[in-house]
DNA sequence: TTGTACGCGTTATCAA
DNA sequence: TTGATAACGCGTACAA
């Protein structure tokens, strides 16, 4: 591999001109730049990227908390997210902690030991003190997942009021025994998710029952594992509030195709996230939409504005709006006539 | 940030001392060990990634180079091999091209530039000519997509047999007029399927029809698309295969939602992939599985050890079976009753 | 307008 | 068993 000497020697000047070249910097005659470009040409030339990191001390680099890919949500974040870095030139390193303290330690180490420029968090199981002093070492920026404790910049929806809303649609329906479904760890926008599904149930003078709470829910066969759960032990649940479009597909899925419960009539199913399969379904999902591309890019955004200002201080919340998108896993037939 | 040298002043010993414990070197007695562990949690040290990297012309980071995230096989094969990676130790890099051949070239420049160790390419859109030159600078595997021109490491199926395994079966369901839908750019891989079709054709005397052909389709609302062409365009097609499992749902939920086509006896469909939705849909979609994650980790593994053991040179094809998916878009009633 | 010389933080070599 | 020193490749005061 060439390096910037070879070039300088080959065009018979020093390094310092073919850098200031490589640099796009004034003061070298078009002759002499004319001939380093010719000379990088002809050896095929390529800046080292380490060596340019640790002069600069930057890498141009960030990296993405989340649980994991195969959740459609945080795909198409990420895909969102790459995007936009790579319109300002930055890389993305994907890091999946599968919600476990210590995955979520060691990719914050990336911010230590300098590979990353900043992080980007759209999951977080620690604790907030635990990740704070991280932010010696490069700003951090939240995305979906948030506190009130903290103040570094949170871009998220308001999952309290999502759930307030979606809770409150299936009471409409005439649900009165909601089962709350949920999966991962307590996180602090589960709960939220909580607060919003309690306060619902208590405008209609409905308290939360531990006994129909099910929390290990995270994907289409837990949603049928659910399913069976419910018909076998719950049976007197009328309807499902999930933080998740592919656990209400797989538990509408199972109780369309191995029993004789009707959806939404014997059990009202809301999911979250407005996943294509949410659509898709038959009966189709009701859902929450996130503005996924906006908060992407936002979040992106803020982060990269914090590594080209540096001591900058962005505003701390950037709320989205949600949406619930009423569709036919919870339009109850009696009330479509009413 | 604490360098290498302010440990070592701090525990009054030499930069090399202190870099010998860091990478567990022996010739260091253990009560200088100890003074330097000591020194080093004092401080807060943590190696700077940039120097190492500078210094051992490694970097740890692997790219993965893919079309788009959003297309869930894609997150499914990049999730498996972020997993496998890190387990050994190597962060990985998203890079999604979009098809666009200006963008693949881009991020194989990181191999150029020293910013990843190696590369991985679930899809390839230049000419193998132009991808070649990246080789000096180090490993690059194929995963999914392969050619025959090349010698390097290739992860795949056998598309050509797949895509004629799933003809046939259409074929023998009674289609006569099959639509090929397929998406993206002509890439070796797509131009496998498409002889493994036309293979299947001509064994019932059938030829290509480019009139039938669309060659748009990636994702759902071209699948909804797609089925609105045949019907007002192609009302003679019966059957559609389809790579892909989303354009296939999109078709079936336009045909069910927005007509009064009957899949599969109007209009027979496979996917390709056995994505989550494929099982799903109703009707269920018959598909092509593809053992993903067998093939990411294999791919990361014949990868990091060409990076373990330069020269060594690994088998250049590994084939894994692939298995068609029977389910009710293909299942004609009337030969279910024969 | 060009070049010299130093330092970014590590690790490898070699001498002590 | 330890330490001084020289790279790794680049950018940038500062001097010319």
């Amino acid at each position: 591999m060439a390096t910037i000497e070879d070039v300088a020697k080959l065009a018979g000047l020093s390094r310092t001109t073919v850098s200031r070249v490589i640099n796009d910097q004034p003061y070298v005659t078009d002759e002499k730049r004319q001939r380093i470009i010719q000379a990088m040409n002809d050896l095929g030339y390529v800046p080292n990227s380490s060596a340019r990191r640790l002069r600069s001390q930057k890498t141009e680099t960030i990296a993405v908390l989340l649980p994991r890919l195969t959740n459609p949500f945080f795909g198409n974040l990420i895909e969102a997210m790459e995007e936009r870095a790579s319109e300002w030139g930055y890389q993305v390193i994907v890091c999946q902690t599968h919600d476990s303290k210590k995955k979520e330690m060691d990719y914050l180490q990336l911010l230590k030991t300098k590979q990353v420029d900043g992080v980007i968090m759209a999951s977080l199981v620690n604790e907030w003190e635990d990740v704070k002093p991280f932010l010696e070492c490069g700003p951090i920026v939240f995305c979906n997942e948030y506190m009130d404790e903290s103040s570094i910049p949170m871009i998220h929806m308001d999952h309290k009021q999502a759930a307030y809303e979606a809770t409150t649609h299936l009471l409409e329906q005439g649900c009165t025994h909601i089962s709350y479904v949920s999966g991962g760890p307590e996180s602090h926008l589960s709960k939220k998710r909580k607060e919003g599904f309690i306060e619902a149930l208590s405008e209609y003078g409905l308290s939360f029952q531990n006994d129909l709470a099910i929390d290990w829910a995270i994907d289409v066969s837990d949603g049928q594992k659910v399913f069976h759960l419910i018909k076998d032990e719950l049976p007197h649940v009328d309807g499902v509030f999930t933080g998740s479009d592919e656990v209400a597909a797989g538990l509408i899925y199972e109780a369309t195709s191995s029993s004789d419960w009707v959806i939404p009539d014997d059990l009202a199913v809301v999911g979250f996230d407005n996943q294509m399969i949410s659509l898709l379904m038959v009966p189709s999902v009701t859902t929450v939409e996130q503005p996924v591309k906006q908060m992407a890019d936002k979040t992106v955004e803020v982060l990269i504005q914090q590594l080209l200002h540096p001591g900058s201080l962005p505003p701390n919340r950037y709320v989205y709006p949600h949406q619930l998108l009423v569709r036919n896993s919870t339009k109850r037939k009696k009330l479509s006539i009413q």
